[in-house]
DNA sequence: TGTACATCAGTGAACGCGCGTTCACTGATGTAC
DNA sequence: TGTACATCAGTGAACGCGCGTTCACTGATGTAC
């Protein structure tokens, strides 16, 4: 028994076949590089259907960004879950303090890293197009980052509070952290090449490594 | 009393018409959109004239990155004439450890970013292109960061080695620098708006903050 | 029950446009003898 | 000195192609009466 409901459901899936359609070419050829055509054409509809969808291409793009929006929220509650922070008093041994703070830093890169993997398309895009030329897109990820660098920025504080290790301007740590997970992200979809084992190839190892560095100076600088 | 030379000088002069046509065409569409025919037309010449100059797009980008590459090495040597890292001890409180610290990042962040403001359509394309889908403009740039995060390295090692002041991975921390550094960059490139008055706007002085708790880690930790 | 009408995702033909690339050409310069 | 030839940056016409967009259409579904 098909029904409108079926009707809209239908649309919704045509939608969504677009949308990865899109972030397929995108990853391949950069989101600047999209055609309506091709997306169409790589979702199987005809090209003039496209219009049923998205006014333009734009429109299609910052769905895209709500899309990507969502698997990082995701990603960051996962992280989240896995990080702890133990208390420490100053006075220990900066090596006792990265063993407080790796408990932080190596579940959140290593979370971060592999969603990055797994999603590489809508990341991808996500990083890709911060500073692309679509103004749309810009604002559309801008708002994103800015959530998401918002929430990572409660979890600190929260983490920070409960093991009433002081970290101060959170906000500030939270934005380095995801400069330089996401860097380490894009630098490993760009060379998928190097392995775990290598001695600069480890990209999550050194992720982490920056990150316990700045940690650690935040945790100093009270 | 015109020569050989003089036309292999005229011939240079429109190579770089064409090369700076394309960057401002790049800083305003993405690299993406260039044309053979619109930089052509930006330059003053026929498109069929181009291919006196480049065999391909692609061509002209790698001598883009290559201009773009010699602005970021001035940029460095500028910035390390004026660093500084006044000797510390480790039982100094960390206010002490930041003053000299900050004779390293603020001189640094403060250059790097004026470069930026100034030479924004060059910087724009090496950090935008990074991790474009251009491979041979990806390879490019690669290989320039690489040799100017070791450039940066060295510097590193060599501030710590004449203070006394222990650095560790030198080249973990400058990769680092470049990271943080350069995303503020694009972060005022993309939004120009921002002042220095601003509380959360103030992107210079907080990437001067980043770059002061990265160091203040990596000093502590040895 | 039947008939007329509305909605709407998807279609195919057609349009004008900018693109990359080819080709044979120009006209200024320098070289051989 | 003159004459024939080589080099080479820049040109304009022409090509075939993929693009975004318009338009009138289809055919399945639901609604009014």
């Amino acid at each position: 028994m098909p029904s409108r409901k079926d009707l809209k459901k239908q649309k919704e899936k045509t939608s969504q076949a677009l949308i990865q359609a899109a972030l397929q070419l995108c990853a391949e050829e950069g989101y600047a590089s999209l055609s309506l055509r091709s997306v169409a054409r790589k979702a199987g509809i005809a090209p003039t259907s496209f219009y049923r969808h998205f006014r333009e291409i734009d429109e299609m793009g910052v769905a895209m960004v709500a899309q990507a929006k969502e698997v990082m929220d995701n990603c960051l509650a996962q992280a989240r879950k896995k990080m702890t922070f133990p208390a420490i008093k100053k006075s220990d041994s900066p090596a006792h303090l990265l063993k407080s703070i790796e408990c932080m830093t190596r579940p959140f890169a290593e979370t971060f890293i592999n969603f990055l993997k797994k999603n590489n398309q809508l990341l991808h895009l996500f990083f890709q197009e911060r500073t692309g030329s679509s103004e749309a897109m810009r604002k559309a990820i801008f708002d994103a980052t800015d959530q998401l660098t918002e929430l990572l920025a409660e979890d600190l504080k929260q983490l920070s509070e409960s093991s009433k290790n002081k970290l101060g301007d959170v906000r500030l740590i939270s934005e380095t952290m995801l400069t330089i997970v996401s860097s380490s992200g894009m630098e490993m979809l760009v060379h998928p090449k190097a392995k775990p084992g290598d001695i600069t190839g480890d990209i999550t190892g050194r992720a982490i490594q920056k990150l316990n560095l700045l940690l650690l100076g935040a945790l100093i600088y009270e």
